[in-house]
DNA sequence: AAGTAACT
DNA sequence: GAAA
């Protein structure tokens, strides 16, 4: 298939506009079912300080975060199964992963007025080789990417609703987060906020 | 340090 | 004082 085009940021592919309005906002209504089986949490870190996003996930595994570490869990901490990823959202996968395996994890991270998500790299994954998908839905994101050691130059770029950042290759193991976010410049969530979608494949 | 604060 |  295809791929559309994409701008670059240290390698990182980012796909202004992927998706369009009308998907968006299926996407948004798949969502709820999402959440309705599977409650977004506020997630501790393991040095015992909330993380300011709250979040669920999609798929075989989720991504948790507790006193016990960072790591995939088959069980949402309700002791439910994960929901499936929604049809929708693997599409997306297809037009820009470019690998075969399919997503096992989904995560949703819903960022409120004020939440933030600091430097990080995904690297609780077993293959690297692998690429992580990213999809921004809502109100707009300033997104930070740095190097693949802490510490060094960053390099900004704001985040629109329907855009898709891929990490791979080189880009896989960047450092980035969220440093803020716009409120009120998406009306795609009716209480305003951000969502953002990440897909992984994790074994 | 997937957090927070301080500092420039 | 806001932003990085």
């Amino acid at each position: 298939m295809d791929r559309p085009k994409a701008l670059s940021l240290r390698g990182m592919r980012i796909y202004k506009g992927l998706i369009a309005t009308e998907d968006q906002k299926a996407i948004i209504e798949d969502l709820r079912e999402v959440t309705r089986r599977a409650p977004l949490f506020s997630p501790m870190t393991p040095y015992g300080k909330p993380m300011s996003v709250r979040m669920t996930s999609a798929g075989r595994f989720g991504w948790v975060s507790d006193k016990a570490g960072y790591r995939y869990a088959d069980r949402h901490p309700n002791g439910q199964n994960w929901p499936p990823i929604p049809k929708r959202v693997l599409t997306i996968w297809e037009q820009v992963a470019g690998t075969e395996r399919s997503p096992e994890c989904c995560l949703v991270n819903f960022y409120g007025e004020g939440a933030k998500m600091g430097m990080h790299q995904d690297r609780d994954e077993m293959d690297f080789g692998q690429p992580v998908v990213s999809i921004s839905l809502g109100d707009e994101a300033l997104f930070r990417v740095g190097q693949a050691t802490r510490g060094g130059k960053t390099e900004s770029v704001w985040l629109q609703s329907g855009d898709v950042v891929v990490m791979n290759g080189e880009a896989r193991l960047l450092y980035h987060g969220i440093d803020r976010i716009k409120t009120g410049t998406s009306t795609l969530l009716r209480d305003g906020g951000r969502l953002n979608l990440t897909l992984r494949v994790v074994t």
